[in-house]
DNA sequence: GTCTATAATACGATAGAC
DNA sequence: GTCTATCGTATTATAGAC
């Protein structure tokens, strides 16, 4: 028995879920405690508001971008490490397809009208991490003086293929782009 | 006197700002009647839903388009109309980073549980619209057999340094991308 | 065509029993 | 810690006077 039942993560699971695939605003506490199993009156044990939940979520995206990353830390080269980070992604392309990227339709939608709180705040850095770890990988690959230009093309692509896959409708966007994407990757050598 | 007074059209023109600016589900059509100047209960006669305002500033939204369309195709060089276009936007650098893509923000949150319905579906013709006019310059350019996936990258990166100058608050990632997509785009030459 | 008043409902949040 | 019942409010939509 723990100390504190399971019912909070699986509160943030479920609203992990939810609010991906039908936006935070659409979404209501209803909705994810119906999917959590746990009545409405009792999510406010755990999460005192909306918001409050939404921040744990959006916290929770933020530990699995760091897992994957680091999984890709463990290649060598760090040219591959982008080509590994971004073909781990591609086994997601039908749900991409079908509900956009998880981090980035996140930031859209909570920068939007939300950008002086904290909840807009905290999903800009879905991909401020994503963008500061990619300018890294270029650094190491000698890129000094344009790394951060590159990240920013990288991710730019990477985040426009997922859009145009989900409003087309069509994973083969996604996956077409993001080999063309590695390839590029590839014909990076030191400037 | 108008036959139909211009309070249609001003419903439009304010939902087309507010919607931009907050995103559609947070948008009320209280929200929508003040920006007009109109009474919330006289909305109503005009558009008989949410939904259908919202169809309307679709619409809308496509006409725009079209005419920044129409002017590039002026250009009697394919790839110069593709620069030009994309140095138009260039002139909304500030309320991109502001609020987003005034297209791509819309067609992801529409496209979002509302798949569906006819509102979904033509959001995604905001890309739509823009990724066929692409091909064509791309075929105009000589590259018939890889126009698509041409337009494709184009239209992804454009999208992402949208997302990305939005998410960072910064117009300057906006305007760096777009102009180095547009020294991408006059180094390809026929096939 | 225009506007006020209000109905109907959905949702975030709370009270309080267990 | 858990759950039921419910409050207060916001929002879509309608009724009906002018």
């Amino acid at each position: 028995m723990p100390r504190q039942s399971d019912k909070r993560q699986r509160l943030i699971e479920a609203g992990k879920e939810v609010i991906y695939r039908q936006g935070y605003s659409r979404t209501t506490l209803a909705n994810i405690a119906e999917t959590a199993g746990v009545p409405l009156g009792n999510v406010y044990y755990h999460f005192k508001t909306k918001e409050l939940l939404a921040r744990a979520v959006i916290q929770s995206r933020m530990d699995d971008l760091r897992r994957r990353v680091e999984l890709s830390d463990a290649n060598p080269d760090p040219g591959e490490r982008l080509v590994e980070f971004i073909m781990f992604s591609l086994d997601r392309s039908k749900q991409v397809a079908a509900h956009g990227c998880p981090y980035g339709s996140l930031a859209q939608e909570l920068d939007k009208a939300e950008k002086e709180t904290p909840l807009g705040r905290s999903a800009a850095e879905l991909l401020q991490i994503q963008l500061d770890w990619m300018t890294e990988q270029f650094h190491a690959m000698g890129r000094e003086s344009d790394a951060e230009q590159l990240a920013a093309d990288l991710l730019a692509r990477l985040q426009g293929y997922c859009l145009l896959a989900n409003s087309l409708d069509d994973p083969a966007v996604m996956e077409h782009g993001f080999h063309r994407v590695a390839a590029w990757i590839r014909s990076q050598s030191p400037r």
